[in-house]
DNA sequence: CCAAAAGTGTTTAGGGTACACCCATGC
DNA sequence: GCATGGGTGTACCCTAAACACTTTTGG
């Protein structure tokens, strides 16, 4: 049941990404067309998004997006801004690509953009090459297609924003993680560094937050104590431990 | 030079203001069509909007909806959300308007909604009932058309989250006012009681409120200090005073 | 003198922040 | 035994919150 696209309205979604270490976001490589006027240097990486469907709900388009990337798992997007301006569309080259895509005569679309935060698994990852996807890391998103430098930075500062605002998901970590993955979890993300102690007092007042008695293994120093995070107690307890941080 | 319209896209306005004892959202009525079906009940009060023009910048879009009711002053008004589900135009009734308003063969629609907080005088008033606009206060707005109900319940969280975040812009109040007309201020719009001499204590730590040696007049009471707002201050030290409610 | 609202200080408890050293493991 | 990161406690300050009575005006 394809059903036609709406020409002036897209879709677009920054994925953000987790891998233990740095802070990334989803990219796709865009064909360079033969017409393309190498004068017009135009960003060759998008972050995913299309024309949105007729009759498709706002959440199912982003849902669909992103999972055409990475497979099947369910990620709850979040709408964070539109950007419409008529000229967002700067670059002739840009404009050729997408009226090729679309086979549509494009003058100017507003797109409403989503973002998320995910944990990076291989799994997740093997699936991107063939969907010429990949990762890159948020302080290398530069010269991308169209205005997706700006829509990045802005989805970036609603995170963080969010991030303080509320606690993670803890589906970022492994099962198991110790408090100092966390830590340099929020340092990354946040881009801001904390006192491990005060970090440490603040983090275990989180009620879903359960220590267990496993420990790490196989590391050269002092191997740390294990915890897990009860879904359950998390569900029933996000809404109060807002502002956690400042 | 009239331009046309863009049929799957509009811009609405939640306009809220402040008439010194109570928060009111702006809305305005629409046509009745003969050829209504009246066992679909469907609200003929609106909020302010209409579809986008094709060239037209979103922002621009939502100045004019409401520079149209309430005159030249330009309001900065924030954009908060989109509402795009494919059924959010429900009623035949409220289908068969859209048509007759925009001679177009409407389907679907999906709306990009801003808000803004202004102060209601009686000079903007006075300009409404030509455009069958009105005040209507903040809790009697059910039953509007559209999915506009839930359009103004979500602006008015994002307004009160915004309230807290940051400090709100003074121009609701006269040039000078009370400590009491700013906490009734806050208390309304917040919907939230304070004590009165913390609040005073909180609200006078802001450099850009000025103490004036002028008095309350004509009170059978004791006359209250009269202070105003600098608005220079203001604006350099706004990004810091966050977070400044709870 | 009465009504009505303005104005004023103190105490307490809890949280944020800053800060430095010992501990357990692998090699 | 040494390198590496793990783990811990205290003191201070500041802020939030609770709380009740006196003051000044108009009528």
């Amino acid at each position: 049941m394809e059903q036609a696209y709406i020409p002036h309205l897209s879709v677009d979604c920054v994925l953000f990404g987790f891998d233990e270490k740095q802070l990334k976001v989803l990219v796709v490589e865009r064909d360079r067309l033969q017409e393309e006027d190498a004068k017009y240097h135009s960003g060759l990486l998008k972050i995913p998004g299309r024309l949105l469907f007729e009759e498709e709900y706002l959440e199912d388009a982003a849902s669909s997006i992103i999972e055409e990337l990475i497979g099947n798992e369910s990620i709850p997007l979040q709408q964070f801004q539109v950007f419409g301006n008529p000229n967002r569309i700067k670059s002739p080259n840009d404009l050729l690509w997408l009226e090729s895509q679309t086979k549509l005569p494009i003058k100017r679309v507003v797109t409403i953009c989503f973002y998320a935060l995910i944990k990076i698994t291989d799994a997740l990852t093997s699936t991107l090459n063939s969907h010429r996807a990949k990762w890159i890391p948020i302080n290398e998103a530069r010269g991308l297609a169209f205005d997706h430098d700006e829509i990045v930075r802005e989805a970036y500062q609603h995170l963080k924003k969010e991030l303080t605002a509320s606690p993670l998901e803890f589906n970022l970590l492994p099962t198991y993680f110790t408090l100092n993955n966390l830590q340099a979890l929020y340092e990354v993300i946040l881009d801001q560094q904390f006192d491990n102690r005060n970090f440490r007092k603040k983090i275990l007042k989180l009620p879903y937050l359960i220590e267990t008695n496993k420990m790490e293994t196989n590391v050269n120093h002092r191997p740390a104590k294990l915890y897990c995070f009860n879904e359950e107690l998390y569900q029933k307890n996000k809404r109060e431990m807002s502002l956690f941080f400042l």
